[in-house]
RNA sequence: GGGGAUGUAGCUCAGUUGGUUAGAGCGUUGCGUUGACAUCGCAAAGGUCACAGGUUCGAGUCCUGUCAUUCCCA
């Protein structure tokens, strides 16, 4: 395989993709590599939800969990990730009805049936796209197992949890107040209502009552009169951000203790316009400091009033509809918006002398997640979920140590949701959903007779099995009708690690096989959305966690650290665009090296010329193309020694270079596999690039020009596309292959019993090579110390790289291990061989440029080129700084350092000192010299 | 009101049981292109690790407080 003269990503990724998935690598049936001692490894994707495209939030979540999942069945354990996508109910819904908006068309003007169909349509479009996006990103999921949260299986698993649940009493129905959505008429969970951190800017209105007394018993003209409180003389005032909510008040509330008002508890006072008697009640969860300290109430349209009003037993009167219009309730204002009505409302209640002030004042507004729309508290008939056993089983297995979370401070989030937790809403009233399976006998409908004694209500997985029921119950002429109301997206959603590997059937070899997970990997914003449901209807439905580990990561932001929000399509970006730009490989190594675990990201990105451009990516990308050319040079070596190597695999480390790659090689694995073990990826990824780029590349691709050790080379090369597979797949697959297709036979090392690096194993740390490294790192530090040294006064004294110079290298104890170096020194740090003396010992010669490393001293005589004054400038100057750092050293090693800090600490202190010193000696002799 | 995170080089960020002169990439400066790679090489400059205390022989790392930025929950 001739390879081009650089990496370029589009010749190799849709070809290498299609590759893996038509050979069956992705399954787990197909792996070749297996070690007993390695836990199987199952995690499911975070479905996408079918909204449209994928953003950059899953190009790291994708990006995370195919390293995770191609680590995993690298090391040998059996390995499953189950890919799928989401139906997002009121997301995709508001899609799909503003398309048809655009269209002229209306939800409400179709059936149901109808409307479903053009939502389905839409999935199938967004999940063809999502689905061409993962597969962009190179994810390594076993396609035949893809599920859609919608599709029979997840529903039929929907329909069985609900039953379930409903069966055991934890679902229940109730006319309760709940978030509702005055725009896309639903009702939501608490977790669906944002609220600004410090409010949106509104108003406060201060307003009084009249208070009935023995000479004024209530209003007798009409609202709007200019008299309407006329004979009023007692005034009770309250402060209120939502004036228009007045028209249900059925009470005042004070606290018990405020003495302003203790007289009024129990009296009564007359609703602005409504003109109802209502009385005034101490409540102690009034706060006294808040407005006026008394408060006006309204049941049926706040959460606190609600409270207050199911304490004190009184009337709810609700004075909106659905759309958050005003009912007859509202009396004059009926049929006006809560805004319009608010509007009107105050100016009479000015007109009236009722209005004491207006202050600005920062409101607290709750907006549905979706629709922006402001939420309006509604009491409506709803489905909930009992969370408190489910809650507590879900903290336990924190506690417990059953299920892990990763990083750790999650786990105090975790504990204070969770202990806190309440009923969850579960009904919404949406089209696009699971349809909850309950039924209803129809009296209309119904040819039959009615008794209070039979059930009215059936809940099961399929209308045939209601109907079975309710005939047994009430005859064949019963007629049933289905509950209209579909469930909270994230109902399916807590299912997904069990739904998609076949339960409810619980003998499904899947389930069997991969149930629990090893791994939820998700970004923490959706912890208690998604993560918290899973683990509880996990823990409730299966009697397992479903999952040991959960893994969260953070969230992409924007250059200036804002979130990527839809609502600003300038700053998002697509995943696919940077793809086309710098290649997948340099995407996906820039989002798992960009941050550390639970952290937040922030994209580098720019626009250039209409293009995203991300310098980290560049980065990236330079890496690929540097790996992709160190192979080149690999692979035109094995060429050209092709006749002299037979089937000579045998790795023998004579040399220095040799024995100090393998050792940085086996020391860099170890480190990866520890750091990969935990989660640490950015740091592997790191560690992988600078063994490649700086070890192999820099140092040892570059000595072995000199002597070639084909074996050591080629293995080291083998070894680093295995580690760097799991974070760059299509660069390091591409050129294993090369690289197999050259050598195999030759060199086992090159494992050629697998078709793909993908399955080959992880590299494993040598035992014996760590054991026989002998001095070979320290050897190779002064060997790469020494060569620097020289390149520096090169440098620093601008020496033309063409000019080959003369040196002189007094080594000490170094001088034996420095000449076997010779010809590398002279190599790389250009020194003429005719003019190259090694010794252990060697006097400072006149006119020189000294280099004193501790124990070696490089004299360099650059008779012509040297400034005698500035090179003296340049030696004082490094003196000083020597002589300082041994005062710094030495005054360490007479306190009581001595005698409290571990021996190996103070050796190598010890060492340091003497090192020091020797320079500083050194460097005066030289100074001497000079002067 | 409660909880969390962040503050380290011009920029973006690493730095997990406390232990060399605190690291990387990008950017900057200087030198360098016929042999793997200019998507490159070599060298250099650049940081009182937000601030103030404390613990310790030793603190970017542990503790307390302050300030700034930010997120979540109520």
């Amino acid at each position: 395989m001739e390879l081009a003269k650089a990496y370029n990503p589009k010749d190799v990724e849709a070809r290498r993709y299609d590759w893996w998935d038509k050979q069956g690598f992705f399954k787990p049936e197909a792996q070749r590599y297996l070690d007993p001692n390695e836990k199987q490894f199952v995690i499911t994707i975070p479905p996408p939800n079918v909204t449209g495209t994928l953003h950059m939030g899953h190009a790291l979540t994708l990006a995370i969990e195919d390293l995770m999942t191609r680590y995993a069945r690298m090391k040998g354990a059996r390995t499953l990730w189950v890919p799928g996508t989401d139906h997002a109910g009121i997301a995709t819904q508001a899609i799909v009805e503003k398309k048809l908006e655009k269209a002229g068309k209306r939800r409400r003007d179709m059936s149901r049936s109808d409307f479903l169909e053009e939502v389905w349509e839409w999935k199938d479009y967004s999940h063809k796209v999502i689905t061409q996006q993962c597969k962009a990103m190179g994810i390594s999921v076993d396609w035949q197992r893809e599920a859609f949260t919608m599709d029979d299986d997840r529903s039929h698993a929907v329909m069985t949890a609900f039953k379930q649940l409903y069966d055991k009493g934890l679902i229940y129905r109730a006319n309760r107040m709940v978030n509702w959505d005055p725009v896309q008429l639903t009702g939501v969970s608490d977790l669906e209502v944002e609220v600004a951190e410090d409010g949106e800017p509104g108003f406060l209105w201060t307003i009084r009552y009249p208070i009935e007394t023995n000479r004024w018993d209530g209003p007798r003209h009409e609202w709007g009169s200019g008299r309407w409180a006329e004979g009023a003389t007692e005034w009770i005032t309250v402060s209120t951000t939502r004036p228009e909510t007045l028209l249900g008040d059925t009470c005042i509330a004070v606290n018990p203790e405020d003495d302003r008002y203790v007289m009024r508890v129990a009296c009564h006072a007359y609703v602005p316009c409504a003109a109802r008697r209502i009385p005034i009640v101490a409540d102690k969860h009034v706060d006294p400091s808040f407005g006026t300290g008394a408060v006006k109430v309204t049941p049926a349209h706040d959460f606190n009033d609600y409270e207050i009003g199911v304490r004190h037993q009184l009337p709810f009167v609700e004075v909106m509809d659905e759309h958050a219009r005003m009912n007859a309730e509202a009396g004059p204002y009926a049929g006006l918006d809560r805004y319009a009505c608010r509007k009107q409302l105050v100016a009479d209640l000015e007109k009236e002398g009722l209005l004491v002030k207006v202050e600005d004042y920062m409101v607290r507004l709750g907006r549905g997640q979706r629709s922006g729309a402001v939420i309006e508290p509604r009491i409506s008939m709803q489905w909930f979920c009992n969370m408190q056993g489910m809650g507590k089983a879900a903290t336990d297995a924190v506690r417990d140590g059953r299920m892990k979370i990763v990083p750790e401070r999650f786990e105090r989030t975790w504990f204070h949701w969770l202990d806190n937790i309440r009923d969850w809403c579960i009904s919404r009233q949406l089209w696009w959903g699971h349809q909850i399976p309950v039924w209803y006998v129809s009296p209309e409908l119904s040819a039959v007779s009615h008794e209070p004694s039979r059930p009215t209500q059936y809940c099961e997985v399929s209308e045939a099995a209601a109907y079975a029921k309710a005939i047994a119950d009430w005859g064949p002429d019963v007629r049933l009708l289905r509950d209209t109301d579909v469930l909270d997206t994230w109902f399916s959603s807590g299912l997904w690690p069990f739904s998609t590997l076949g339960w409810p059937d619980v003998n499904h070899p899947d389930f069997k096989a991969y149930y629990p997970n090893a791994m939820l990997e998700t970004g923490y914003d959706i912890i208690f959305f998604w993560v918290a449901r899973m683990v509880m209807l996990g823990i409730e439905l299966t009697g397992n966690i479903p999952f040991d580990t959960v893994y969260l990561h953070g969230l992409i932001r924007t250059a200036d650290g804002k979130k990527m929000s839809k609502s600003r399509p300038d700053k998002m970006i697509d995943p696919l665009e940077l793809i086309d730009t710098y290649g997948t490989d340099a995407v996906r190594y820039f989002l798992v090296t960009a941050g550390a675990p639970g952290n937040d990201i922030k994209m580098d990105a720019r626009k250039e010329g209409g293009k995203w451009r991300s310098d980290r990516m560049e980065g990236a990308r330079n890496f690929a193309n540097k790996l992709w050319n160190a192979t080149r040079f690999v692979l035109t070596k094995i060429e050209n020694e092709k006749l002299k190597i037979e089937n000579s695999s045998a790795l023998q480390a004579t040399n220095l270079p040799d024995r100090w790659i393998l050792t940085r090689l086996n020391q860099t694995i170890a480190d990866v596999r520890r750091l990969s073990d935990e989660y640490q990826y950015g740091e592997a990824g790191k560690l992988i690039y600078e063994f490649i780029w700086s070890d192999y590349c820099d140092w040892y691709l570059e000595m072995s020009k000199l002597s070639l050790n084909l074996p050591v080379l080629v293995h080291v090369l083998d070894s680093a596309l295995r580690l760097l597979h799991p974070f760059m797949p299509y660069v390091t697959e591409e050129l294993w292959q090369a690289l197999k297709e050259v050598a195999s036979g030759k060199w086992q090392v090159a494992g050629g019993e697998y078709p793909s690096l993908m399955l080959a194993a992880y590299p494993k740390v040598d035992e014996a090579v760590l054991g026989a490294q002998g001095s070979a790192l320290a050897d190779m530090a002064l060997l790469q110390e020494t060569i620097r040294a020289i390149r520096n006064v090169r440098s620093e004294y601008k020496v033309p790289l063409e000019k080959r110079i003369p040196a002189i290298l007094s080594a000490g104890a170094a001088a034996a291990m420095l000449s076997e170096q010779r010809e590398a020194i002279a190599m790389l740090a250009r020194v003429d061989a005719a003019a190259f003396h090694i010794a252990e010992n060697v006097p400072a010669p006149d006119q020189c440029v000294t280099a004193a490393l501790g124990e070696i001293t490089a004299y360099l005589p650059l008779a012509g080129l040297v400034d005698v004054s500035a090179e003296r400038a340049r030696l004082s100057s490094e003196l000083e700084m020597t002589i300082n750092l041994i005062s710094r050293s030495e005054t360490l090693l007479a306190s009581d350092f001595v005698k409290r800090a571990p021996p190996a600490v103070i050796e190598k202190e010890r060492a340091k000192l003497a090192e020091l010193i020797a320079k500083r000696e050194q460097m005066q002799i030289q100074l001497t010299k000079l002067s």
